[in-house]
DNA sequence: AAGTAGATGAGAACGATTCTCGAAAGCACG
DNA sequence: CGTGCTTTCGAGAATCGTTCTCATCTACTT
C-alpha cells in the first residue's frame, strides 16, 4: 500500500466556496462546521436548491447539520450578498452561489413537470442593465422566471415541424 | 327626495375585471360573491396584493369573505391564466392580473424599505422574447425583480446634497 | 319554489421557515 | 495543550402563510 499526498494549490478565491468562507473570516465570524458545510454543498451545485434539499445532501454525506443551522447560514449568506434567494413560484425559497461576472444565470420553469433549468442569455442581461439604469436604481442583483413547456412536455408538432 | 338610474356602458372586456368575470361565466361557474370580491378588488390595484392584502381590503369595504375563498379564488385565477403570482423573495405571494398587450409591469424591490414598485421597460420585454424564442420555450409567463435600492433609500450622490 | 351542484367560511391541518435554549465548539490567550 | 469567552449548533417548539375539510349556503336551472 502506498500514501500518498495531494495539495490542492489555487487561488484562495477562485471558487465561489472559498470566496464566501473567506469573506465570512474576514468579518470575524468562525468557522463552524455547518455554515462550511452549507457553503460547501451550495458552492458544488450546478443550480439552485432548497434548504430541505441541502439538508438532505449534506446529511446524504454523512454531516449531522439541523435544518435550523442550514436556513441560519443561509439567511448569513444572504445578507452578505454572497448567496441570492431564487423564488419560482412553488412556495419553496431556493438559494444559490450569486456569481459575479460570466456565469450569471436565470430560470426557466416548466409549468407542466415542474422541471426548473438554468439559462444564460447575453442580451438579456444586457436588456436589465439598460433598464435599471434608466430606472436610476441602485441595482443589487436581479431575477429572471420564464415560464412555459420545456421540451419534453410540448406537445410534438403536427407533421414535419407545424407551428406550434 | 328624486330617485337616480345610472346605466354603466362599457365594453364588456374593457376592464380586466369584466374579462375575468365573463371568462369565468363562459366556463359555466357560478357568480359567487367571494371570488367577484376578490376581481374586483384585484382589478382596482395598480400593483401586485397578497392574499392577506386582498382579504383585508375586502373586509375593510364591508365583505364578509374568507381567507380561504381568497386562496381559491385566485388558485383558479391563476389556473385560467387571468392572475399573474409574482414571489419577490420576500416569503409572501402576491398576486396581479394579467394584462395582455402593453400594460404588462415587472417589479423592482427596494431591499432597504421593502417598497414595492411596478415599471417597464420596452427593450426588456423584447430581449425576453428572443430569449424564449432562442430556447425553444413556449414561454407562457415571465417575471422579472429587480432588487436594489430606491430613490428614497439610496445615499445622496456627494456634493451638492449633503449625506443626512 | 324546489332541486342541484358549485361556492363559501370557519377552523383544523399542513409545511416551510423561524425561534428558543441548553449544549458544543471555535478562537484567543496563557 | 487547558481555560474562558462567545459564537455556533441542533432539536424541537412556535410561527405564519397556505391548503384542506366539511357543513352550510346560494346561484342558477327547471
Amino acid at each position: 500500500m502506498r500514501i500518498g499526498i495531494i495539495i490542492w494549490v489555487q487561488h484562495p478565491h477562485s471558487t465561489w466556496s472559498a470566496r464566501a468562507l473567506g469573506n465570512l473570516q474576514a468579518k470575524g465570524l468562525r468557522n463552524g462546521g455547518a455554515r462550511r458545510a452549507v457553503i460547501e454543498h451550495l458552492g458544488a451545485q450546478p443550480c439552485c436548491r432548497s434548504a430541505q434539499e441541502i439538508f438532505d445532501g449534506i446529511r446524504s454525506q454523512g454531516g449531522r447539520v439541523g435544518i435550523a443551522s442550514v436556513y441560519r447560514a443561509l439567511e448569513q449568506l444572504v445578507e452578505l450578498s454572497l448567496v441570492q434567494r431564487v423564488e419560482l413560484g412553488d412556495r419553496i425559497a431556493r438559494f444559490e452561489p450569486t456569481h459575479t461576472g460570466g456565469e450569471h444565470h436565470h430560470h426557466l420553469v416548466c409549468d407542466d413537470c415542474g422541471r426548473v433549468e438554468p439559462f444564460s442569455d447575453h442580451g438579456l442581461e444586457q436588456a436589465l442593465e439598460q433598464a435599471a439604469s434608466r430606472l436610476e436604481v441602485g441595482m443589487r442583483a436581479h431575477e429572471v422566471v420564464l415560464h412555459g413547456s420545456c421540451g419534453d412536455c410540448r406537445p410534438p408538432a403536427t407533421g414535419a415541424r407545424a407551428s406550434g
